[in-house]
RNA sequence: GCCCCCGUAGUCCAAUGGCAGAGACAGAGGACUUAAAAUCCUUCCAGUGUCGGUUCGAGUCCGACCGGGGGCACCA
């Protein structure tokens, strides 16, 4: 074996094969012996979906998380870095059935090659606690927790035209849902009525919203607010029309009550049962059908389209407004949504553009009842929704729009014809999936007893082989060929039953894996209280931001659930998130269609492990997507080999007394400390690496022509500079610690103690300006007061000449850096 | 259409309201070398998208606009 002072140049493949064996036998991340009197930390890295070996996004997610859970860890913090698989989906399921094959060996063969190389990338997982979602042992607790759910009411079956992508032969999530396109296929989604499992999220909506205030400012605002637009929460009232015929008033939601006045016709949505209650018998029904089997037929995208002509029927009924008397005609229209309030409108055309087109295309009425100062409505084209004083608005006259909303508000609650009321974006969350590889749902159905949960003493309920069932897509869960499985006793009366046979959308495995980490091991438990009290919340979460919605949402859902339930004692799961941004060739996403993917084990193979993880760090701030034709891996290298290069340098030995060593050097090993250290606790890793960067250019400097390479002060600064690249680059850091003679592991090393005294500086330049420019500079203590500061530079020869003697309006003196003369 | 983020050298990016340049890539030159590579050193390059405002002082704060990116999108 080659020992590396054989080595006299950096050889990366010679250090990585070198110190993979050491650290497997020393484990330096193991998290949470007994004994362990460290503060506690926990940082997570979302975990990976296993599609193949890692790409570049890995590589760039994994050596950020990296740096900070290393950087915590030489901090003195017990830190708990963990990493599993999210295991099921539909990924493995369309690859077996291509391969003809059971998705799960597919699965657990990518989920190996992966282990694989995030132990050749370094990683700082804890190998110990490692779970794949589609354990048996871990989905168990998935069924345990459906079981929780559905004991509570959170969990539960309906009716409803749902989002079905026709290419996955699956119905989705209204999150799965980009842009009318299935989110994994790109298919248009279209609409299909189904009985499905429901996780109701919409009862959380507003602690969901309320409990971000825990997380501004820990959060990226772009996450939050995204969440806030998606549970989309609107303050307006409920107010009840009666229609002529019908014995039970309509109710319908409007955030504008001030405008009420102004209603000259109602629109229930076409597709409510309403609307196909209020046109059947009547003269119309004929009309309504044909229309209702149009819209039926236009696809998701077609709704898209903002500049979609307003179409409807004219149901020839008439509703009552309750605040005049006025008889308005009642249209159907698919403008109106059956599943968002109450699936009818006030149609306030003046006010509201889209009842203004509507009302425009069928020639309805326009009545202006809030005066803004702008043209009218009816002439224009263009609704004026902004505030403005009332009129043709009997007692709310005069009244601006705010003062209108809160009296006819109250008026309404009185006179018991409507209510001040709330709605939502936000849809439950639909979670059965007709796929096989997923958990299944813990259900029985019994025509006497209805769903009958899987007793939590029969979990888990285990899928069934593959081997037999067809996989192909087919509308109707595989789960459902598998007779011997679907066909199975009543637990509770023990007659003949049928397994319910769809399985969970995988987002479920994901809403609480972070929980079982501490315990995931445990046999009797999802996870243990005792250890989440420990560990829990997450301290630090590092994941793609194209989770914002879904994954977060969901977890933060469950946690409060979880909460309720007395199984926790925190409501938020994730303390603080760091969202990094994408690895992408010249501009855009790398694809293997676009022809600009690099793959990472090339990567790997010509640039090193270290190169490649400091290359991804350095390239910008975390949350910026990465161009990889921008950054010089050869540049990384080259860095990398001038770090390593001077630990061969160094010639006294380890542990001796730096306090005698050369002040300017130590003050500049010093002052990196202390910033790389604020940078990486602010996630500026690309500046902490600048900071690395120049102590080593200063170090270099130092041992040619400055104190020299025996110098105390070039092993500090040495030492320094291999602890803070162990952050990044493990590989060449722990070289380095051994050629400056010490023992592995240097992730263990522990960041040294700045000293305060080091960082300030004996002299400062300061700088004089008149009026802003700058006239002259001086050489001051830092310690000067403001009042010797402006008088040693009133007395600058050059300022004296530049005032002429005129006597300055204001002196702003900034000591030790700057003096401005104001003349 | 609404909301959010971002515009600094040829490129990627730094700069608690206080000297625009920390770091790097690319380029140029030099030292070493028979030469090259490697290494070391030196060096060129913008006044911060545009216009206005606040301030003693603005890349930084405010407003408008231009350009780029992202989110939501008939949610009444």
């Amino acid at each position: 074996m080659t020992t590396s002072s054989e080595h006299q140049a950096y050889d990366f493949a010679y250090v990585q094969e070198k110190w993979l064996p050491i650290w497997d036998r020393i484990e330096p991340f193991k998290s949470g012996r007994v004994d362990d009197a460290r503060p506690k930390k926990y940082v997570l890295d979302m975990f990976p979906y296993p599609s193949g070996d890692l790409h570049m996004g890995h590589a760039e997610a994994y050596a950020l998380g990296d740096v900070i859970a290393r950087y915590w860890i030489q901090k003195g913090f017990n830190v708990m870095h963990p990493i599993g698989w999210d295991a099921f989906g539909l990924p493995a399921e369309n690859a077996a059935i291509k391969r003809n094959a059971d998705p799960r060996d597919w699965t657990y063969e990518n989920i190996a090659t992966q282990k694989a190389s995030m132990r050749r990338f370094a990683c700082s997982f804890d190998w110990d606690r490692v779970f794949n979602t589609c354990d048996p042992e871990y989905y168990k607790w998935n069924q345990w927790l459906f079981n929780q759910l559905h004991k509570r009411g959170l969990a539960y079956r309906k009716d409803s035209a749902v989002n079905w992508c026709p290419s996955c032969q699956t119905v989705l999530a209204n999150e799965q849902v980009v842009a009318g396109l299935c989110e994994r296929c790109d298919t248009a989604v279209t609409k299909k009525k189904l009985n499905q499992w429901y996780f109701k999220i919409t009862d959380y909506a507003d602690r969901l919203l309320d409990d971000m205030e825990q997380l501004e400012g820990k959060w990226p605002d772009k996450v939050l607010t995204m969440q806030r637009n998606w549970i989309g929460r609107s303050q307006g009232a409920n107010v009840k029309f009666v229609i002529e015929g019908r014995s039970e008033p309509v109710t319908i939601y409007t955030t504008r009550p001030d405008t009420l006045f102004g209603a000259t016709f109602m629109v229930v949505a076409a597709d409510s049962a309403l609307a196909a209650e209020l046109a059947a018998g009547g003269p119309v029904e004929k009309e309504f059908s044909d229309y209702l089997e149009k819209i039926k037929a236009a696809s998701d995208i077609d709704r898209l389209a903002t500049d979609r002509p307003k179409s409807g029927v004219d149901l020839q009924r008439f509703a009552i407004n309750p605040v005049n008397g006025e008889k308005l005609p009642i249209w159907a229209s698919d403008y109106v949504l059956a599943d968002y309030g109450t699936g009818a409108i006030m149609a306030v055309p003046a006010h509201d553009q889209r009842d203004l087109d509507f009302a425009r295309a069928m020639k309805l009425p326009v009545r202006v009842v809030v005066e803004t100062g702008e043209e009218d409505p009816a002439v224009t084209g263009v609704a004026t929704s902004g505030d403005g004083t009332l009129i043709n608005s009997g007692s709310l006259n005069g009244l601006n729009k705010e003062q209108a909303i809160a009296a006819i508000t109250a008026q309404l609650e009185k006179d018991g014809l409507g209510s001040a009321a709330r709605n939502y974006r936000l849809r439950d969350w639909l979670v059965s999936r007709q796929r096989y590889w997923g958990t299944p749902i813990p259900i029985v159905h019994c025509d006497k007893c209805g769903e009958v949960p899987v007793p939590d003493s029969e979990l888990p309920l285990l899928l069934p082989e593959a081997k037999g069932l067809d996989l192909k897509p087919k509308g109707q869960s595989p789960l459902a060929a598998a007779t011997e499985w679907v066909n199975t006793k009543c637990p509770q009366c023990g007659a003949d039953a049928k397994r319910d046979t769809d399985t969970m959308d995988t987002f479920v495995d994901s809403s609480w894996y972070y929980l079982r980490y501490p315990s995931s091991t445990n046999h009797s438990e999802p996870f243990n209280r005792a250890e989440i009290d420990t560990w829990l919340p997450v301290d630090q979460y590092v994941g793609g931001v194209t989770h914002a919605i879904l994954h977060l949402l969901y977890s933060r859902f469950f946690t409060k659930v979880l909460y309720d339930l007395k199984m926790l004692n925190f409501t938020e799961p994730f303390t603080r998130l760091l969202n990094q941004g994408m690895v992408v060739m010249d501009g855009s996403a790398m694809s293997k269609s676009r022809g600009n993917l690099v793959r990472l084990s090339d990567e790997l193979e010509h640039h090193g492990v270290d190169a490649i993880r400091l290359s991804m760090v350095f390239a910008g701030p975390p949350e910026d997507d990465v161009d990889w034709a921008d950054v010089s891996p050869s540049g990384s290298v080259k860095f990398l080999s001038r770090a390593w290069r001077l630990s061969g340098d160094i010639t006294s030995q380890p542990g001796v007394d730096f306090s005698t060593g050369d002040i300017s050097l130590r003050k500049a090993t010093h002052k990196a400390l202390h910033d790389a250290a604020f940078a990486v606790e602010s996630f500026r890793f690309n500046v902490a690496v600048a900071r690395v960067m120049e102590l080593v250019n200063a170090t270099r400097k130092a041992i040619d022509s400055g104190c020299g390479a025996a110098d105390p002060a070039a092993r500090e600064a040495v030492e320094a500079i291999a602890i803070m690249l162990s952050l990044v680059a493990p590989f060449t850091a722990e070289e380095m610690w051994e050629r400056l003679g010490h023992k592995p592991a240097i992730a263990l090393a522990g960041w040294p103690t700045v000293d305060p005294a080091l960082l300030v500086d004996d002299e400062v330049e300061a700088v004089i300006q008149i009026n802003g420019k700058i006239k002259d500079r001086m050489q001051v203590a830092p310690s000067i007061s403001d009042s010797d500061f402006e008088a040693a530079a009133l007395a600058l020869p050059s300022i004296i000449a530049e005032l002429k003697g005129a006597t300055p309006k204001k002196v702003i003196t900034r000591a030790p850096k700057l003096v401005n003369i104001v003349l």
